[in-house]
RNA sequence: GGAGAGGUGGCAGAGUGGUCUAUUGCGGCGGUCUUGAAAACCGCUGUGGGUGCAAGCUCACCGGGGGUUCGAAUCCCUCCCUCUCCGCCA
């Protein structure tokens, strides 16, 4: 019932690429494709997209003849011998549309979804690379040997489980729900309101946005219909708690046309996320490295697309200097082809440095998905010039995720006596110098 | 949750089966007049698809979906949303 709701709505949504791109330079969608790594049947594609167009001729062409005997009829008598004869042709082209109509209905479903296999296309920029570990490391800051000695996993820290409460949240919940508590809970709270602080003086207007959304606006950010089974679903008014802010605030302007001075547009917008992990059982799953429930700010833009690029290393800025105020040692990865998710043009990924696992963390993933969600969301801005819409370029980062970046903390800065140091830049929102586990 | 009223272009607001190719007003754009502006007057006005080098031509769209009919903004079914009143409630 669910699934029929979903996949209507994302055939009544425009397609992901531009069709006309497709037809015209098949070739450079083809490269494209291929740079991701991923295995698409475009021939199969171009061949529906050739029958949807010979049936809409045929419909049309009939279309027009009963628009015209339409006038027609409309000035004979109604009893007349010239009006029954018509009628009775007419009665029979009705039937004939009927059956094409169905006909071309059910072809340009099918293009629809061939269309909705065909992911976005990457940036030239993007480097070459099927792997994870052939994405390209941008950047690095900070001193990664330096606390490694002392520091344990936060899952291992004296107290941690006072503060983090896991099992009660399991009790209550279920795994991967925990209990903050005390201190615990403080810096939660401190971390969102240091976010959110950051990211309005960053110039981005904050925004609390519903956290369940409907299908429709789950489709046009494309959680719907591929990752159906990663959000929870409410019953019995099939409402999907948000996976990421990403999801309501991109639907903000979904079917709009924004104002062309107003772009960019820059928003932020912490929500609690929802995720079921399905299929992500036994890895890196401990402690605060991965729950069904966590806080996160995210960064969002919508901007003109002759700009989005440079918009894309601000955005990555803004998050990054959020690490570097916080004193945490972090990288920036570049996701080659193959790592490049579905949607997305280029992609950067924050990871922070855990001292205690001595492994990197991705804290934020910012990335710009040019037209992609903005053809399916139907978000464009009127070309002053012109007088036409064209669709905006959306972007967006988090800003940040607060469980790893708690995770990072609690391991980079925990001294001898066992208790952790909070960053200087963080001190004024959490208001002690230090988090106590006793 | 109950009862009622509604949903039409950027906005306001007509239209209840046939030149609706959606009346009109406001706003917006262009022009005439003017030293300039205002006023007045004249013209233009949305979105998407297909086709074409282009001008253009063509089809669809009156909250969404479906149906009746030769023909639907208009009639029927269904869903969504808004407003008013009542009830309940943080």
């Amino acid at each position: 019932m669910l699934f029929i709701r979903a996949v209507r709505a994302a055939h009544s949504a425009p397609l992901m690429l531009d069709p006309k791109l497709i037809r015209e330079t098949p070739d450079v969608v083809r490269a494209a494709i291929a740079k991701k790594h991923l295995e698409v049947d475009l021939d199969a594609v171009l061949a529906i997209d050739a029958a949807w167009r010979n049936q809409l001729h045929e419909v049309e062409a009939l279309r027009g003849k009963q628009k015209s005997a339409n006038t027609a009829m409309a000035a004979l008598p109604k009893g007349s011998p010239e009006f029954q004869a018509k009628l009775a042709e007419m009665r029979a082209v009705a039937a004939q549309v009927k059956e094409l109509e169905a006909r071309q209905k059910e072809t340009e479903e099918k293009f629809r979804t061939a269309m909705l296999s065909l992911p976005n296309l990457p940036h030239a920029s993007v480097p070459e690379g099927r792997t994870p570990e052939q994405n390209v490391v941008f950047s690095t800051h900070g001193d990664v040997t330096a606390v490694s000695t002392a520091a344990k996993p936060h899952w291992e820290i004296a107290g941690f489980e006072k503060l983090f409460d896991f099992a009660r949240g399991a009790k209550v919940t279920g795994a991967g729900f925990p209990f903050y508590v005390g201190d615990g809970a403080r810096l939660v709270r401190a971390l969102l309101q240091f976010f959110l602080e950051e990211d309005t003086k960053a110039g981005y207007l904050e925004v609390a946005p519903p956290i369940f959304v409907n299908a429709a606006s789950a489709t046009a950010t494309g959680q719907l219909p591929d990752k159906e089974g990663q959000m929870y679903e409410t019953t019995p008014d099939h409402l999907y708690a948000v996976p990421t802010a990403e999801v309501p605030l991109t639907n903000f302007f979904r079917d709009e046309i924004v104002d062309e001075a107003a772009l960019p547009i820059c928003r932020c917008a912490y929500t609690p996320c929802f995720r079921r992990e399905a299929g992500s059982y036994g890895k890196d799953v401990r402690g605060l490295n991965r729950l069904h429930q966590f806080d996160k700010v995210e960064l969002l833009k919508w901007v003109h697309p002759a700009t989005s690029y440079q918009e894309l290393d601000k955005l990555r800025d803004d998050a990054e200097r959020m690490l570097r105020k916080l004193e945490l040692p972090y990288r920036v990865l570049l996701m080659c082809g193959g790592d490049l998710g579905f949607a997305q043009s280029k992609k950067y990924d924050l990871e922070v440095w855990s001292a205690g696992q001595k492994r990197w963390l991705e804290v934020s993933s910012c990335s710009n998905f040019e037209a992609f969600q903005a053809r399916r969301a139907q978000i464009r801005y009127r070309v002053k010039e012109t007088g036409k819409p064209e669709l905006v370029h959306t972007l967006n980062g988090s800003g940040l995720a607060v469980p790893r970046v708690l995770a990072a903390l609690l391991e980079n800065n925990l001294q001898a006596d066992g208790r952790v140091k909070i960053p200087t830049a963080l001190v004024p929102y959490f208001g002690k110098e230090f988090l106590s586990f006793a």
